[in-house]
DNA sequence: GAAATCACCTAAAAGGTTTTCGTAACGTAG
DNA sequence: CTACGTTACGAAAACCTTTTAGGTGATTTC
């Protein structure tokens, strides 16, 4: 299991060769016979010789890696961006270095230390809420990448969800629907995903000539505080034909609220979420129309502009990514069982 | 931002002493003067220094880097082991290179010949499911440690998670609150852990003298396939007094019907999920008993086990991680609302 | 027949660090 | 004064690869 591992002197010494002859047999350089290359990618793969990506590395100054520092991988959000992101540098030749501060600063200087230290090409740092976040990158000698939270720098370079054009794909869908008296039930008003969304609302409806049905109802991320909100809102406005919800979760505790009240979901109140979390929006009866901001493909697109700006062709700015509505039977009564998917082009860069 | 970074070069002249009593002063060894140590050290503060991992690795031969590879990270079980391992690396210095290969078999090739490429001083393999996969052990010169699911070589180093032994404390968990009329729902048959945990509770009816009620409902992981099963049980066996469900999601499906056909949870029947996966167990109603397999431990286990490899202490063998108890409101009523749990010890390594 | 061209290959340097060995300087014992 | 041990430091090798500059022999050109 320990044998030592075959350096390009072994090939060359096998192949009968010089060291810098196999080298450009390997790398594909011209001015090597035909026969002789042959010769060298035989020995080399008799030995599986792997080239010494720390020698390679050292010698060219690019180490074809990059840290990608997230500072709560616990929560929903990040894992989905890290996943389009890993994905993106997966098809290339590159690696990423996992970091999770775990919302610590401390941790997260040490990790930004130790991730220079190792030669990283560049950065991704992938916050947990919208909210943003210092910037690190006068700190750091590399090209800095933030996805999902933005940094307080407006010249760093951050990709952000669409929150304000969420909730307006939302609202225009439930009045493209025939609602008219659409209320707002979302999560912590110190979260700016919160906020945005709320002034989406609040400024398609206008556009639209309606009222909101009621001010935006602040609280919790929880099912818990869907249920309570339902309460509120039914016994308060008894006319109400639709909710935007902040989140899939208080979507599902209205939902349920809403019907043991004796309401009809779509058919008195229509009822949409956000996140598309499929676990709660494919299981709630009825399933859920739900706005999904297509975290994947933030990542994905992050981790691109991260190589764009490793070439030097950096886009600074805060991008705002859009996203997509995936109408399934919450709002749309009557529509056959498989759940089909609206896209939206465009808002985002 | 652009500006070279300094190399210990640097640091020496700047504190003109030679390279060698730079890196002597830098790494603490002790031939060499204190009052040259300050100067040396004074010197790499001033330009802040920080040694090149990739110089220190091509000498040594150490990378202090593991490969994470992971066979879908988008499931569920995958991130907390991930999140366990990544843990116990952050602690000391090393760092973990994150591979997803999305269950291609081709695309794991790929992944470990770059980790070796990079000269990674050890592998962790965490699956998808607890049924075993195929060991790359021998492929491989540098240790390896399988988390969650198992290598199907029993000579590799695996830790799974005890799914007999959670089926078990579920069951006696029932028995203890006296029920009597036992079922078992659970997902496909395919599933080891499926199989695992209905020969747990099978064997620990059998050692309390109760015979299982009815057969054990093999399906689907899913809260539609707990609705259907819920409304097949009730309808055939109306003397049931407990089920104990293959995951929370058939758990919160069970609930959400018995509870349509009038049956009282937990006074009717008890209900017992697996998972601890909380965005469901504390989210049913009412909140759901059941087991922890507490996989964040079982990620941060394997790590230190692929360190104690590395340094060439390897323990070969299955080693199946104990799972928690964690009792909530679907098994004991009357309890307070903050949810009180039960750990085990023993059973694994 | 000498010079120039060409095709192919090799020696050596570079990258940053650690370690081994060598070498001064100095003090102490004989 | 010589022999030796100790202390503090420096030169150079080693890790592995790529690249540059150079070298060799053969073939072509005048």
């Amino acid at each position: 299991m320990t044998t030592r591992r075959a350096t390009i002197t072994d090939v060359a010494a096998l192949a009968g060769v010089s060291v810098a002859t196999a080298s450009k047999a390997l790398n594909g350089r011209d001015d090597v016979r035909a026969t002789t290359r042959q010769l060298v990618l035989d020995a080399a793969a008799q030995l599986s010789f792997q080239p010494n990506l720390l020698a390679q590395g050292l010698l060219s100054g690019q180490t074809r890696t990059v840290g990608l520092l997230t500072s709560d991988m616990v929560g929903r959000f990040g894992i989905p961006v890290l996943l389009g992101a890993e994905n993106a540098f997966g098809a290339g030749e590159m690696a990423v270095l996992l970091c999770d501060a775990r919302g610590d600063a401390i941790r997260e200087q040490h990790y930004i230390r130790t991730l220079l230290s190792r030669r990283v090409d560049g950065l991704i740092v992938v916050g947990e809420s919208t909210n943003p976040r210092p910037s690190i990158t006068k700190d750091v000698p590399v090209p800095v990448v933030y996805a999902y939270a933005p940094s307080d720098d407006p010249a760093d370079v951050s990709f952000v969800p669409d929150d304000e054009g969420g909730a307006r794909l939302a609202v225009r869908h439930l009045i493209a629907t025939g609602r008219t008296r659409i209320a707002h039930i979302t999560g912590p008003v110190t979260y700016k995903a919160a906020t945005d969304r709320a002034e989406g609302v609040q400024e398609t409806l206008e556009e639209a000539g309606l009222a909101q049905a009621g001010e935006t109802l602040y609280g919790a991320w929880s099912q818990r505080w869907g249920r309570l909100a339902a309460d509120m809102l039914l016994l308060n406005d008894p006319a109400i034909d639709a909710v935007f919800c902040g989140n899939d979760q208080i979507a599902a505790g209205f939902i349920e609220a809403a019907r043991e009240r004796g309401r009809r979901v779509p058919d008195d109140i229509a009822v949409v979420g956000y996140d598309n979390w499929e676990v709660l929006s494919e299981e709630t009866r009825p399933t859920l129309t739900t706005i999904d901001p297509d975290l994947e493909r933030l990542g994905h697109t992050a981790a691109q502009h991260l190589f764009a700006a490793i070439d030097g062709r950096a886009t600074p700015g805060v991008h705002s990514m859009p996203t997509r509505l995936v109408i399934r039977d919450s709002t749309a009564p009557g529509i056959p069982d498989t759940p089909w998917q609206v896209s939206r082009g465009g808002s985002g860069a």
